[in-house]
RNA sequence: GGGAUCGUAGUUCAGUUGGUUAGAACGCCGGCCUGUCAAGCCGGAGGUCGCGAGUUCGAGUCUCGUCGGUCCCGCCA
């Protein structure tokens, strides 16, 4: 191999005459019997080189037979390409590598796709042959977004005083949450180390220990099943601080994301964040991450359904609708789509009307009065051409099918502009959610949470309608951290384990090493974990995970590379004391 | 756990109401070619139609099951 002296994207009009080395992988081939162009290719670029059967000294039916993804190492000269053979595409396009020597580093097998564009190979061959498709210019782009937002969160928090301290990833599984992944002990048969969900209890303990802020770029793993946007294995920033409030956490979060954007993609986000209650949220947007780059919010409209013969939403507890501007072109099919998808929702239907004359017409229109036509058109501000759609049920079915339909309809009229971020903190989260299946309330969002100070009486006497000191940064509609105020007073602690069904024991038996530390000099501290692999889809503009991630798992969490998991030797198994079982279907 | 959808040459796809020998492009192999940059031209090889049953005189096509990918619901404190 050459030593090279310049990669394959930077030589210019200016190294014309040099004598300089590239190595790279043979990107396209263009043989013309006694001339022959290679673009070469490594991750800085691409460049020219040609052999030329009349200066080339080494074997040329060699060179002929050159082939994509060979690894190449090069000597020549940059000459500057004739008027007509620029290519003004290319980096390099004005000068071209006249090779005088080279060097066949590795031949490359014919490929299982071509490495152009994502597009030529299905996702399970192209993820069975990850390594070929991290060569492409769109995954090698969005790996280096990654790469700088990690350099710009450590820089950014390094210069706030935060201590990056690594926690365990073998640890005590704990009860409430996701499913944990699993580690058998050897040493202690028939014990189990779990993967973190999260580095939750260290980070809470290592503010007991007086390092009051902690950041840490974090795996976190848990096994549940999958989405586009959700992984197996993901990463976290991780943060805690200690005598801090919200304001504090919104100011330095604000002042990260800001610096992250900036660094990044040289965007400036506007600051401060705008802020909504998860209660707005939810009536407004029907979602606790709501997309604020576009309108189509959600309205009371169940004055109006009462007042009127439509009788399907009487005994409906909410009623809410959405106005679509220019919506009244949707066809009959258009609108049964609507039906369709409102229904993996919960709605049992979807009910229509649209603007037309100065009057509603259509779908339930016939059941309103001239009268309520009117006041629904001017409440709602409904113009000639546009659509309602309306869905009355209980809350959270009303709420959450009426704000996907809102994401739905958006996407259909592409109303957000790709290049918008419109980052707003969710706040004041209830306490806790009633879980039915268990017959008990679970915590909204960990059962660390401190309440609102204005609440704590509260959970004595109406628990359910506690709020909390949780927070959420959504962007987009995604939710990209979450966080909260925790509880340092051991009576609240133990009062909160006891409204989630643990019994003092209980508590005690899961977090016990916790609750203990919390005796012995908690300071007043919350945190917030930051979605690393959703932060860097928004910086690389993609929807899915997969594109941010070096070696990606499917939906059903298997690597199609390397094949795992996989089945292990009987040696491995009897070393940990484990037995497979057959689990009946 | 459930729903939708996809699976045909190395790859991306086409393949008619079920009907003769399953096609195209790119890639691969061989030949021609000194200015291309999606090079071009000529020729060739290449198929367990994911797998397994079933219906039928006949299945890439219809039915059932199964495996795998994707998207979604549930789930993800």
């Amino acid at each position: 191999m050459y030593k090279r002296t310049h990669t394959c994207g930077e030589l210019k009009r200016e190294n014309i005459g040099d004598t300089i080395y590239l190595n790279g992988w043979v990107n396209t081939v263009r043989l013309h019997g006694q001339v022959v162009f290679v673009d070469l290719r490594d991750r800085y670029g691409k460049t020219q080189i040609v052999f030329n059967a009349d200066s080339f000294s080494g074997d040329f039916e060699a060179v002929k037979k050159l082939s994509m993804e060979d690894v190449l190492s090069i000597k020549g000269q940059v000459q500057s390409r004739a008027e007509s053979a620029i290519n003004p595409k290319m980096e390099t396009g004005e000068i071209e590598i006249v090779v005088g020597e080279y060097i066949m580093l590795n031949e490359a097998s014919p490929l299982p796709f071509v490495i152009s564009d994502r597009e030529n190979a299905e996702e399970n061959l192209r993820l069975k042959y990850r390594y070929l498709e991290l060569r492409m210019e769109e995954l090698q782009r969005n790996m280096l977004i990654r790469h700088e937002t990690y350099q710009a969160t450590r820089s950014y928090l390094s210069g706030e005083k935060f201590v990056e301290i690594e926690t365990p990833m073998l640890m005590k599984s704990t009860p409430e949450g996701a499913r944990d992944y699993l580690v058998p002990s050897r040493i202690h048969h028939g014990k189990f180390y779990a993967l973190p969900q999260s580095p939750q209890i260290y980070k809470q303990i290592l503010m007991i220990s007086g390092y009051d802020r902690y950041f840490q770029i974090v795996k976190c793993f848990r096994d549940e099943d999958l989405r586009a946007d959700r992984q197996p294995e993901f990463t976290q920033i991780d943060m805690e601080l200690s005598f801090i409030d919200e304001e504090d956490i919104f100011s330095i979060i604000e002042g990260l994301t800001k610096h992250i954007f900036s660094q990044v993609r040289g965007i400036e986000l506007l600051e401060p964040f705008e802020r909504l209650t998860w209660a707005v949220a939810m009536e407004t947007y029907g979602s606790d991450k709501p997309d604020l780059r576009y309108g189509l919010e959600l309205k009371d409209v169940k004055e109006f359904t009462d007042a009127s013969d439509f009788n399907a939403f009487k005994s409906a507890k909410r009623v809410k609708a959405i106005v679509v501007e220019g919506g009244a072109k949707y066809s009959r099919k258009n609108i049964d789509q609507f039906t369709d998808y409102v229904k993996k929702y919960k709605a049992k239907g979807l009910a229509w009307m649209k603007g037309e004359d100065g009057v509603l017409i259509g779908g339930i229109s016939k059941f309103f009065s001239d009268e309520l036509h009117q006041s629904i058109r001017s409440s709602l501000n409904v113009k000639d051409g546009d659509i309602i759609f309306m869905i009355g049920d209980k809350e959270s079915v009303t709420l959450n099918a009426l704000g996907q339909l809102r994401i739905e309809i958006a996407k259909k009229e592409s109303l957000a502009k790709t290049d918008e971020y419109r980052p707003v903190w969710i706040t004041e989260f209830p306490m806790f959610e009633y879980d039915e299946e268990a017959n008990r309330y679970i915590a909204m969002h960990h059962p660390f949470t401190a309440p609102r100070n204005e609440d704590i009486s509260m959970l004595d006497t109406d628990p359910s309608h506690t709020l909390s000191r949780g927070y959420d940064l959504t962007m987009n509609g995604y939710e990209i951290a979450g966080g909260s105020i925790r509880i340092h007073d051991q009576k609240i602690q133990e009062k909160v384990f006891s409204l989630l069904g643990l019994s003092r024991e209980e508590a005690i038996e899961k977090f016990g090493f916790l609750v203990e530390a919390l005796t012995y000099g908690a300071p007043p501290h919350g945190g917030i974990a930051l979605g690393f692999d959703r932060l860097v889809m928004l910086l690389a503009g993609t929807e899915n995970i997969r594109d941010v991630i070096a070696f990606p798992k499917t939906t059903s969490a298997t690597s199609l590379m390397d094949e795992s998991p996989n089945n292990v030797s009987i040696v491995q198994l009897d070393e940990l004391g484990i037995k497979i079982k057959d689990i009946e279907k």
